[in-house]
DNA sequence: AAGCTACCGATGCCTTTAAA
DNA sequence: TTTAAAGGCATCGGTAGCTT
């Protein structure tokens, strides 16, 4: 390897794809698209005169070279990383700084345990806030500062704010194990039959009412609750049923979890955040933190 | 077992950008 | 102005999983 014509970048290649053994997924990580992240890998074996990672089935499995540059290149790109925090006036290792986060309980579920495992190691003094309000009121809230950091399938955010994506999920239905809409297939008319339980705490319920009115078909909605986990909880214990995000079920003892008789596109989950704190070293450094972890 | 579908990495070709 | 490199779009081919 030449030294002199290494681009830094490809050790974030090599960083994201080890940690999510696919090159798709890497490339989203860290804001390429997959051709682009599939040429830096071929520069990067280039580099190194070995490939790196191999193609096993659906996963790329690392080689042993791979296996011994990971935990270096890591701790060195964490250490670059940490030096430009500073430059900018922010050192997490110090920092006591509180973080706003506006998210739905699924959110809190995915995203804290490994959010909080990341700031034990880099920032034991910073702090999270998580935050739920109405989704309309999540662009005044980023506006004002009131929340730092929006994360979830949010519509509502567009101009002025700017988005990454984190992780897909995908909406599923859910009755308790015995319900006797399970003894049909789930079809439109089956799932319009039975009374629903709704969470209002993500933007599942409006994507779902969206898809219906495609139908000309409308659910009937006998609760409505906050979280989605007291919807499920419910659904399991009653003869509601429920639609949700599947990150939101998985796991739950006493429910059977359905493919929607409508066609719903995978939710995209994103962190948002508004233009004035786009170049905010805090700021910047917390939304890279998000971005890295393995979700 | 065969066929179908979805997923995923690799590649060709083009555009953009920056350095010489 | 030329050239090389990087990134994006479209597409190909291999693999896994499901259905018949």
């Amino acid at each position: 390897m030449n030294i002199k014509n290494f681009d830094l970048n490809l050790l974030r290649v090599f960083v994201a794809i080890y940690r999510l053994r696919n090159v798709s997924r890497a490339a989203l990580a860290i804001g390429l698209t997959q051709p682009a992240m599939s040429n830096a890998l071929k520069r990067l074996r280039e580099q190194c005169a070995d490939p790196l990672f191999t193609r096993a089935g659906r996963a790329m499995e690392p080689t042993m070279l791979a296996h011994r540059l990971f935990e270096p290149v890591e701790a060195a790109l964490g250490g670059i990383e940490a030096c430009f925090a500073r430059v900018g006036g922010f050192e997490p290792e110090a920092s006591d700084r509180v973080f706003k986060l506006l998210m739905s309980d699924v959110g809190e579920m995915v995203v804290l345990p490994k959010l909080l495992g990341a700031l034990a190691r880099m920032a034991p003094g910073v702090r999270i806030e998580s935050m739920r309000m109405p989704l309309a009121d999540y662009p005044h809230a980023l506006r004002s500062g009131e929340a730092d950091l929006a994360i979830g399938n949010i519509g509502v955010l567009r101009t002025g704010f700017y988005q990454q994506h984190l992780f897909d999920d995908r909406y599923v239905c859910i009755a308790r194990a015995e319900h006797p809409c399970l003894e049909k297939r789930m079809t439109l008319a089956n799932y319009l039959a039975w009374d629903h339980v709704v969470a209002t705490s993500g933007s599942t319920d409006v994507l779902i009412e969206e898809a219906l009115s495609a139908h000309r078909k409308h659910r009937r909605v006998k609760l409505t609750v906050t979280h989605y986990h007291r919807c499920a909880v419910i659904a399991s214990q009653s003869d509601l049923i429920a639609s949700v995000p599947a990150n939101a079920v998985l796991g739950m003892p006493g429910l059977t979890m359905m493919e929607l008789p409508v066609r719903m596109p995978a939710a995209r989950v994103r962190q948002f955040w508004h233009r004035r704190s786009h170049t905010e070293a805090s700021h910047k450094w917390m939304r890279s933190v998000i971005a890295g972890l393995d979700l």
